[in-house]
DNA sequence: TCCGGGGAATGGTATAACCAATTTGAGTCA
DNA sequence: TGACTCAAATTGGTTATACCATTCCCCGGA
């Protein structure tokens, strides 16, 4: 059959604009969706509820499992619930993942590069880390000494010190009190390691607990202004860590392989 | 049969953690959407490509078509891909309403208020504006200053005002240069007027005009320090008529229509 | 050259069946 | 009495098949 196209693919270029959402026939699908955004939001299904089986679900919407089940895997991607096989389906508490796929597919189709996710950060932490200093409550300045203090510990191992940064950026996050920003950017932060090859000589340990101080420092002295610029610097500093460690290793260490066979 | 939940839910309640992540038996939708990550990030699948059907890509894949349509429904609702029955399914170009269903469900199960999207705003904009400063090219500040004389022509009529309202701050995102930035405000700026009942008393067309002209003279003299200023003095003008508005009117009056019966 | 109709291709939906993992609970044995 | 075993029931996971509605393509007629 070859790739023979035998439609002109109609191009349907993205203008500039929202989409006007054409109110079509209502997808089954879509009418899902919209049927369990109607019962979360009337509490109806709440955090830990267990929704019906698939099989009797199905049937009371009046859908075929099938078409249930597009609805479900979507969820499901989004974080919204957890399906287990021989329990059931539950629907999750807040989600931290709940942008985590879409980004990946973002990052992807935009062609974003881990620079421009850096600058990203580097555009929100530094007012995160402001708003920190002057929202701060005892447990969150403690969490955020323990983060400084667990991964003095970590030694060298790069996954476990790794882990330990982001804890300590998303407790900021946290203590900045926006929970819009702290989903976004923890997401944006895990994407970004997800990107790069994290090498030991990016990550200076020292170093980076050194720049970890001088920010706790700032927030626990209640300075705003020293902690966006604390923040400023060291999420600078990072970057250039990273374009350093990208221009030395121009290569595409990246296997691509080839699945062009699966489209025939 | 009643709601007899006949096993303990098993909370499973999201630690502060990440979820580790558990690479189990590779569902077979996880599998799918991992061949077209890579599919599309080596280049084999490009902007406007033409997918084989969905019996052929089920055939070559070795999935069932029920199955692959899972993966490509979610595909579809993150805006990856188009369907259009009778035609094909076509690969979208860079997706701006990627996260769009996503946001929906993140403020709908964090419980997400108007407020803290508009203190998201807060956060984020006025730093973007300071960069639009820095950045524009003649094109952007014709875009810009084409928006705000189309708003002095919208009269009462708010859905067009909000329209350009948005056209405006997304013009002032793409100066900013980042689009991951870019793209989170803009769906931030879209759930924003879905949570709330925009109403005319809410949108002084003279008022919002006057402060965007403000906005876009101090991006046009290249002065990052005052773009940002009258950005955030716009916001928080902004945030102050919103929860004026929604004090005046405290009243719920999202009808609360009942779909327990489908939940059995 | 233009126009229209028929057939093929395609996504949308429904149904049925089976598999694999898990829970449940009755039965069994110490 | 209590702990263990194991088979049945339940549930999500997957496949296969059939049919419908829409869209496109192409060919024939005006």
């Amino acid at each position: 059959m070859g790739q023979s196209h035998r439609r002109n693919p109609r191009q349907q270029v993205y203008s500039d604009e929202s989409m006007p959402m054409k109110r079509q026939k209502a997808d089954v699908t879509a009418r899902l969706l919209a049927i369990f955004k109607q019962l979360i939001s009337e509490g109806t299904l709440v955090q830990g509820a267990r929704l019906p089986a698939e099989r009797d679900l199905a049937t009371n919407l009046k859908v075929s499992r099938g078409s249930l089940r597009q609805a479900l895997k979507m969820l499901e991607v989004m974080g919204v619930v957890s399906q287990r096989v021989g329990d059931g389906t539950y629907l999750n508490g807040a989600a931290p993942s709940i942008l985590a796929e879409p980004m990946e597919f973002l990052i992807l189709m935009d062609g974003i590069s881990m620079a421009e996710l850096m600058d990203a950060r580097l555009i929100v932490e530094p007012e995160l880390a402001a708003r920190a200093a002057q929202r701060w409550t005892p447990p969150d300045l403690a969490a955020l000494h323990d983060s400084i203090s667990r991964m003095m510990e970590c030694g060298d191992r790069p996954g476990e010190l790794i882990a330990e940064d982001l804890r300590f950026h998303r407790t900021i996050f946290r203590m900045a009190e926006n929970r819009v920003c702290s989903v976004m950017f923890t997401i944006v932060h895990q994407s970004m390691h997800k990107l790069v090859e994290i090498t030991s000589q990016m990550v200076h340990l020292d170093h980076t607990v050194r720049l970890h101080t001088r920010i706790y420092n700032a927030i626990r002295k209640r300075d705003p202004v020293e902690a966006k610029a604390r923040m400023f610097a060291h999420l600078t500093d990072a970057r250039k860590l990273l374009l350093q460690s990208q221009k030395a290793a121009r290569r595409r260490p990246v296997a691509k392989r080839k699945l062009n066979a699966a489209l025939s």
